[in-house]
Formats: C-alpha cells, sequence, structure tokens
DNA sequence: TAGGCCATGTAACCGGTTACATGATTAG
DNA sequence: CTAATCATGTAACCGGTTACATGGCCTA
C-alpha cells in the first residue's frame, strides 16, 4: 500500500490539498491503519498530476496561504479501482511491546508498568478516535471498518487489562530469582 | 524496532545462524509481529560481531554447507536490555484489506468476497501457528504474548465472520444503483 | 534430473522519513 | 511577542528489500 494508492484513497472521498492529506492520513478516516508524511505526499501529488489521475487547482484563500486543492481524475478512479481489484496484501504489523512482553522477565516491573500502562492508554484513545470517526460518518462500508477496528481494539484493550498484573508479575518474578541467587 | 534489535532478542533466546535467524522471524516465535531479509540479516550479523554484541562460530555439518552459528555475548544483553527498557514506539500497522473494505462500494461483490474468504483464511492460519507456539513453549511471558495474540486474533476471525455477508451485500448495492442509473 | 532446501553473502535500488527552507496569520 | 496553525516544497539520508551469485545435498 504506497503513497500513491493512498493518496487516491484519500482523494476519492473528497478534494484535498497536500497538507489537508495529511490531516486525514494523520488525524482523519484513515489514521487508524496509515501515516504518511510531506515528504512523500507532495512529490507522489506532482507525479500522479504529470500522469493525469489528479487536477490541481489552486485557491485563493483571505489569511492564510494559497492551498492547492486535488481533486481524483476518472483515470486516476479507474486505477485506483484496479489496485482495490488486486487481492490485498497481508496486513503488516510491528510492534515494540510484544517484543518487551515476550522478554518481560529480562526487564524490571516498572520498566514493564509503564509500557503497558503506556498501552492501555493509546489503545483507549484510539478506541475513541475511531468511535469518533463512526459516529461522523454514515457511508455503509466506513461504518463497517470502524465496527471492524472498534471490535478488535475493544478485544485488545480487554486483554491488556485483564492481564496487566500477570505481565508485571514475570518482571517481578525475575527481581525474586536474582535476589535468591546473591 | 530495527534489525539489530531484532536479531539481539532471537539470539537471545537461542543461538543460531543468519538462515536460521530468518526461519525465526518467518516462521518461528516471532513471526507474527516481525519478519526481516537476508539482505538485512547477513550485513547485521556482521556489524554485531564487530561491535562485540554477538560472537560467531563456524560449524562443519555433514551433508550440507557450513554454518556459522552465532551466540549473544554480556554486552549484546546488556544493550538488548537497554533497548527495552526505553518506552516501545506504537505499533506500526498497514492494511491493505482495510482499505478495500473501506471502498467496498466500489468494487464487485466477487472481489470482496475474495478478499475477506483471504483474510479469514490467512486468519485462521495465524491462529494455529500462535497456538502451536503457545502449546509449544512454556516460557511465561511468551506464553502471556501467545494467549493476547491469539485473544486479539481470535476477536478478529469472529468479527469477520459475523460480518462478512454483509460487507459483500455493500458491493452488492453499489451494483444495483449503477442498475437503477441506467 | 529437476526442484527444493540448506547456507552465505553483496549490490543496486527504492520507498519513505527527517530535517530544512520559507512565510503569512491568528490566538493566547 | 510568542507559539501554533496553515501551507508547500526539496534534499539528504536511511533502513530495508529485491535480485543476483554460488554451490552442494536430498527427494520426487
Amino acid at each position: 500500500m504506497n503513497t500513491q494508492t493512498l493518496i487516491l484513497a484519500i482523494l476519492n472521498f473528497e478534494d484535498a490539498s497536500g497538507y489537508e492529506i495529511k490531516k486525514q492520513s494523520t488525524e482523519g478516516a484513515f489514521s487508524y491503519f496509515v501515516d504518511i508524511s510531506y515528504g512523500s505526499i507532495y512529490p507522489t501529488l506532482a507525479k500522479l498530476e504529470a500522469d493525469g489521475l489528479v487536477l490541481g487547482r489552486s485557491e485563493t484563500q483571505s489569511g492564510r496561504p494559497d492551498k492547492k486543492v486535488f481533486s481524483i481524475t476518472e483515470k486516476g478512479r479507474e486505477e485506483f479501482v484496479k489496485t482495490l481489484t488486486s487481492p490485498p496484501a497481508i496486513d503488516k504489523f510491528k510492534s515494540e511491546f510484544l517484543l518487551i512482553a515476550m522478554c518481560a522477565d529480562l526487564t524490571s516491573p516498572e520498566v514493564i508498568t509503564k509500557a503497558i500502562d503506556k498501552r492501555i492508554n493509546e489503545m483507549e484513545e484510539l478506541l475513541q478516535v475511531i468511535g469518533s470517526l463512526r459516529s461522523e460518518c454514515d457511508h455503509p462500508a466506513t461504518q463497517w471498518t470502524t465496527s471492524y477496528g472498534m471490535h478488535v481494539k475493544g478485544a485488545d484493550l480487554e486483554f491488556l487489562k485483564n492481564n496487566r498484573d500477570s505481565l508485571i508479575a514475570m518482571a517481578d518474578d525475575r527481581l525474586k530469582l536474582d535476589e535468591a541467587a546473591e
């Protein structure tokens, strides 16, 4: 899932400038499975326009900088749908937390406590974000996707809360063993 | 979570050659939140050895190529634990499936059916992998992590199965609208 | 005998991030 | 007056992948 497809996806929902695309990917409807930076957005937008997949127009605004708003073209929409049609690559995810959890016995209970509490907070925030996304948008497929997200992340949070202490105890056990060995 | 940390994590559990590290990351205990390629493993291993974080020894094998088995050094373990101590970065994940789901109304029911059934299969396989990881290893922290994985992925699969048809129906709806518009 | 697994390694490439450059406006 | 938000863009860098090179053994 490259920058090009992501931008096309966002522009398929509504017109946006590079700046607004960044916002969408960081805070908006796509934020919980996507994130792109300016350094890739602007060059890609230029390339997309050169290829005729998007069309840019300058909009003068009073009291703030001009912005260049892009809309997807028919050709762009076709290209995007074509991309959607090919079977999706398997999800990629990397989790530093899982690595730490797996090595809980190598660290201290403080480190584990901090790590898992941080995660619980993040998960709660994410659930709120998805929840508001869900209530703000009545597009059925978006509803489906956000419901999915809430279900999965809800289960995630549930496990974290129910098993927080047992993970912390593993770090404790190691300290006890250390003391016993002295 | 860079290659260096990943390799240190794997070697912290047991000695391994570059080839075996690749296997661990693709099929083994770390496979469901990690994946690295030879192109990054071998150079990193060389760098790690130069830095004294791992120690390599050649092992001659009968009937197959020699292999260079690495073990983590005390310095390497310290470095690894230090990495674990810093608060974990937020999980990264990218999902092409979610993008497709969110745009279900742009494609055909066939495409959606294929995508979701593919995902259901992958999820079932993943659950089996995690399940066998879980039963093979009685290391408490690994048990915790695999239980976590099974809980979350179980909820994921559950949602997919319960809501498969409603997503497919969204693609159908679009066809109906098209027909109505003709 | 062909293909797959074992096994190590390199070089080219690529997609993306970080940091920088620039500058106006508005809210605290 | 300062910080934040709006807004666009580039250049250097970097972490990683892909593809290639090499070669022996084992299985179908």
